[in-house]
DNA sequence: GGTTTTATGTACTATTTCGAACAATAATGT
DNA sequence: ACATTATTGTTCGAAATAGTACATAAAACC
């Protein structure tokens, strides 16, 4: 994982590294959402000029969506990290939150998470984005419930506990968060509104 | 309030109607979110040429300002007929949630709510945007509170309940209700997801 | 060393988009 | 009737943007 100069390929080498330039292409992205940014503007902070952007990930909206991927992907493997990171449940999902709020409010302006904040705007005119974000939503669903299972099964709740119905309740809660945090709302709003989100959810 | 020949202003009268200018170019806003709707597609939709646009208006952003204002202030008014129409909490949060739901899900394809779906997109860079879109946020959570409060008040809830901490995830909930819509979701879902969230906001 | 392959960088074109200038129009006020 | 005022509609220009063509560069393959 190191170096990739292992099994090199043909041609000229690539002067970026894919992720790294996705990555960064992101970070546009999450500031001025989907259609706001231009290619210029994505070439500026890729450090790679249009048609080698072209070249390598075709248009904007694809490169969009890999961003988008990629933010998916570490936001995915976040949520496993972290909620089955503890036995309690109570406390696996603060730490879920946590670690998500933490993105959302990071950087010097709180940008929400970069899915929920401007794939939205784009999904009615772009299906291809609407199917990746309701991926992303689902993908998020399963994973919480499966969680609240585990819960159930440690008889850390109840067995009448409706996971499906709760694993929404706690998205919807993240949701919440995201667009919060992109109004600007204060971090210690957000915090307590955290707190209360999980007690609620786990049924207080 | 049928006609506006009364005092009949100076020079040549205008050819639209102003609310009406607005919710037409708001649709558009919809669609497509604030920076994908160019001033040539607002000016079709609202059978305006661009200069009578500058001129009643000002520019895109004082215009989408304008269109999440009239949205708002719609919504600030069905919230109250909603939440009061009924002297049972629970209906009317039922109700309060199944007005939102029914807007979120109008038209050939579902768009969400115009405020929260594309004024996220754009807060980052529009400053004053993210103040609407926050200012919106904030007289949802009072609106849900007062009701709330109101609740407790005649004994349907008990004197201990948070009603702000309630109140605001009341509105969570409204917030995914918004995103899945958009995002796709089927209405059967959407449906579900608003049942169990009144039950479990009100305390199940 | 020469060929092939892939990537880079400059330059160009077409289109979109914004914004404003300016003449024409339709009303009121005197 | 004539001046005044506000709106409309045509037209223009400048800038931004997307996308491509083409020459150059750097590697592997033979």
């Amino acid at each position: 994982m190191t170096e990739r100069t292992v099994k090199r390929t043909r041609g000229r080498p690539r002067q970026f590294d894919e992720e790294e330039a996705i990555a960064l292409a992101g970070n546009v992205f999450w500031i001025n959402g989907f259609s706001a940014t231009s290619l210029d503007d994505l070439s500026a902070a890729m450090n790679m000029n249009r048609p080698s952007i072209y070249r390598a990930f075709g248009d904007k909206e694809a490169l969009y969506r890999r961003a988008l991927a990629q933010f998916a992907a570490q936001m995915e493997s976040a949520m496993k990290m972290t909620l089955f990171a503890e036995v309690d449940v109570h406390k696996a999902l603060t730490g879920f939150y946590r670690e998500a709020l933490s993105v959302y409010v990071s950087g010097d302006k709180p940008k929400g998470c970069l899915v929920m904040s401007t794939a939205v705007s784009a999904a009615v005119s772009h299906p291809e984005v609407q199917e990746d974000l309701l991926a992303v939503i689902q993908k998020i669903d399963r994973g919480i419930e499966t969680r609240l299972k585990e819960a159930v099964r440690a008889e850390q709740l109840s067995a009448e506990f409706d996971t499906a119905e709760r694993a929404t309740l706690a998205q919807s809660i993240l949701h919440s968060l995201s667009l919060r945090a992109r109004a600007g709302e204060s971090k210690a709003r957000l915090n307590k509104m955290l707190v209360s989100g999980v007690g609620i959810t786990l049924g207080s």
